[in-house]
DNA sequence: CTTGACCTTCCAGTTACTAGAAGGTTCATA
DNA sequence: TATGAACCTTCTAGTAACTGGAAGGTCAAG
C-alpha cells in the first residue's frame, strides 16, 4: 500500500512515517514508480510506534522495543532483559496516570460547573503532585 | 530554595527548570544575589510538569492543566471542560499502557531466557499493535 | 584568600518532528 | 489526448522541547 493508506491505518502523518524511515525504524519496499510500498507488518510497527511515542517512550526506546519484534534471531535472554526493564517503567507510568486521573476526576465531579471562583478541589492538583515518586 | 534543590525535589534537570521559566510555566522569586528562589508550590508545579511530560502530554497541554491550578479565579465550568477532555485522554493512555504491559509480560515470562532463536511470543508484539484504536 | 560547588546568562547543538517548495505519477473525465 | 485533482517524490528550512558548554559571579569552608 502507499504511504497515504499506511498513514490512515497507523494514525501517523505521512511526514512522520518518512522520518521514521530516515532514521531507520522501518524499511518499506519501493514500487516501480518510486513510491514507498508498505506491508501489513509495516503498519503494525507504525501503529506500535504511534502508541509508544504517545505514551512518553523516546524514539530510541521504541527502537529497542521494535528490535525485539524485528530481529527474531536475537537471544531471548536479551529480549527478556529489555522487556523487563520497560515493564517497570510501564508500571510506573500506569500508577502516575491513575493518580493524575483521580485528581482530575475530582476536578470534574466535585466542581459543579457553575462560576464558583475558588473551587477547593483546585488545591488538590498541588497535593497530587506532592506525592513522593523517588 | 535554590535551583539545585528544586531540581533534586522535582526530578527535573536545572536546565529544564530554567527553560520552563523562559516559556512562562513557572515564575520563581529572585534572591538579592540574583539566584532563583523556589517555594514549595513551585516544586509542586515542577513535579507535576515532570510527571505529565513523561506521560506524553505536550508542554501546551501541561500549561492548560497548570492554569487550572494557577488561576484559581478561573470559572469552574471552564476548569471542568478542560479537565474532562484530559480525562478521556488519560483513560486511553492507561488502556494502551495496560495492553503494552500485557504484551511485554508475555515476552518476559513466556521466553525462558535461554538462547532460543525464534521465540514465538515475539509475534505477539505485532498482534498487540494490530488491535484497533480508531 | 583560594578552592570547589554552587549559581548566572548566552549561544550553539540535538531530538523529533512539521511545513513548504518544486516537481513526478496516476486516474478520472472532457 | 489532455487537463486537473489527488496522490507521490526529494530537499531545505522551521519548530518544539530540551541539552551542553563557555564565561563568569556567589558563597561557605579551610
Amino acid at each position: 500500500m502507499n504511504i497515504g493508506e499506511a498513514s490512515d491505518r497507523s494514525g501517523l502523518p505521512a511526514k512522520t512515517i518518512r522520518y521514521y524511515e530516515d532514521i531507520g525504524l522501518i524499511h518499506p519496499d519501493r514500487a516501480d514508480n518510486g513510491y514507498r510500498d508498505y506491508g501489513s507488518d509495516d503498519v503494525h510497527k507504525l501503529r506500535f510506534l504511534h502508541r509508544s511515542r504517545g505514551l512518553g517512550f523516546s524514539v530510541e526506546e521504541c527502537r529497542q522495543l521494535l528490535a525485539l519484534y524485528e530481529d527474531k534471531s536475537r537471544a531471548s535472554a536479551d529480549v527478556r532483559e529489555i522487556a523487563s526493564s520497560k515493564l517497570t517503567e510501564i508500571d510506573r507510568k500506569i500508577r502516575e496516570l491513575t493518580e493524575l486521573r483521580r485528581t482530575l476526576e475530582h476536578l470534574v465531579h466535585a466542581c459543579h460547573g457553575n462560576d464558583r471562583p475558588d473551587c477547593p478541589i483546585l488545591e488538590e492538583l498541588a497535593e497530587a503532585a506532592t506525592v513522593q515518586t523517588g
